[in-house]
DNA sequence: ACAAGCAGGATTGTTGAACAATCTTTTGTT
DNA sequence: AACAAAAGATTGTTCAACAATCCTGCTTGT
């Protein structure tokens, strides 16, 4: 990080943020050995500061340590897409039945819905797939739970890494009927069941998409 | 850390656990502001080794951060209290659909349940709670699933901090009437209906049982 | 007497360099 | 060719320094 002004966020957020997208973007691949040298002579930062970051995406699961080795990309493989949305939908589940409870509906997620609907017949597929991302970010964010964003965070970093790795080989776009929308309006109807149906559907969709990404020979189930 | 002939964990794991347990034992109260320095003479190590910990302790909630104003243990409400049981129990729910799943019941975690009702009669209620702890983390430890335990551990350390601050305050043990046993039981018999009521009960009687402890005055429900 | 503001001290944020511990690779000897 | 020792690379940890920010208390002008 070299000159920036006033200072807006720690060094180490912006460094984790950083090494976060250039993992996403590949270009930093799955299994990628990591040198910690390498990475204060990339980024401009001292070593102590870097370590800080490495230690916050080892502990989202971007990056896996082998003490005295070295430090990897993770590599994830179809089992571990399951495992991870998994937790995913779990944690969403529970945002919802949190957003219901509490009686209203953000306007900030009707306008995210209303955005991935009318993107999605344009070909701005990656602005799409970011909103959609963000969608579910919010909506776990507006539960008003500080614990359940903080479990959520542990494990979305991973999601990510799913999404944006499959970004141009996925098949086709699962989520072109609003889901999204009849999530919300769902929520909005006071039908939990019928919400949750919803996102359990558009998540278990996700996963099935994924298969011929991560399917590898030695993956079982 | 002084002299520790060859090295077993990271320094920087160790103070993570030193200071989470001066934390239970409230060494350092609730509110209490932590200052690195100190905390460096006190525990005799680097300032950045003790960063890295602090970070940990901060990412589990145990320690709350304000940017270049200073660092404070945790105070938790009884809302706090509800928050963490809730999540807690989402995992923990989730973590015996898994084990059920793969169709056997861990010895080890028959073991300390038959550790807990074989102590209950005794006044090591010390103990007791430690192995009631335990048997909560195996239980997760043992869904076979990493990124499970991995978001447990985001929220445990709250848990034990609960749990532990209000050791010799809780008027009556609430778990003695081996829920543990019952809900092996149920797990062992296929029922997993009642294994998570059984689970659900079992936490949902412990966040009552700490309301006396951690209500205020300015705590709505 | 009292509010504004400035100076000084304390604490965090970040850097750079150094050395020990451990792992990997190369080299050297038989 | 095989095994052992030396050299190199990387992580783990420490120390010292300085910049940035916050807090405190004092000075000063009215």
């Amino acid at each position: 990080m070299s000159d920036m002004y006033p200072k807006v966020v720690s060094t180490v957020d912006a460094i984790y943020h950083t090494l976060a997208d250039d993992i996403f973007s590949m270009r930093f691949p799955p299994g990628a050995k990591i040198t910690e040298a390498a990475l204060c002579a990339r980024y401009g930062v001292s070593r102590n500061t870097l370590r800080e970051a490495v230690a916050m995406l080892l502990s989202h699961g971007l990056l896996v340590k082998i003490a005295n080795k070295g430090i990897y990309v993770r590599t994830l493989n179809y089992s571990d897409v399951k495992e991870i949305f998994r937790l995913r939908e779990l944690l969403e589940l529970e945002a919802i039945r949190s957003i219901m409870n509490s009686g209203n509906i953000p306007l900030e997620l009707v306008q995210l819905a209303d955005q991935i609907d009318e993107n999605v017949t344009e070909d701005s597929w990656d602005a799409n797939l970011k909103t959609d991302v963000q969608f579910h970010s919010r909506l776990v964010a507006s539960a008003g739970s500080p614990r359940l964003h903080r479990l959520y965070s542990a494990i979305f970093a991973e999601v990510k890494l799913v999404i944006y790795h499959s970004r141009h080989i996925v098949p086709i776009n699962p989520n072109n009927d609003s889901h999204h929308r009849k999530l919300l309006a769902a929520m909005e109807n006071d039908d939990l069941a019928e919400a949750q149906r919803i996102l359990s559907d558009h998540i278990h969709a996700a996963v099935e998409s994924f298969r011929s990404v991560f399917e590898t020979d030695s993956d079982d189930d």
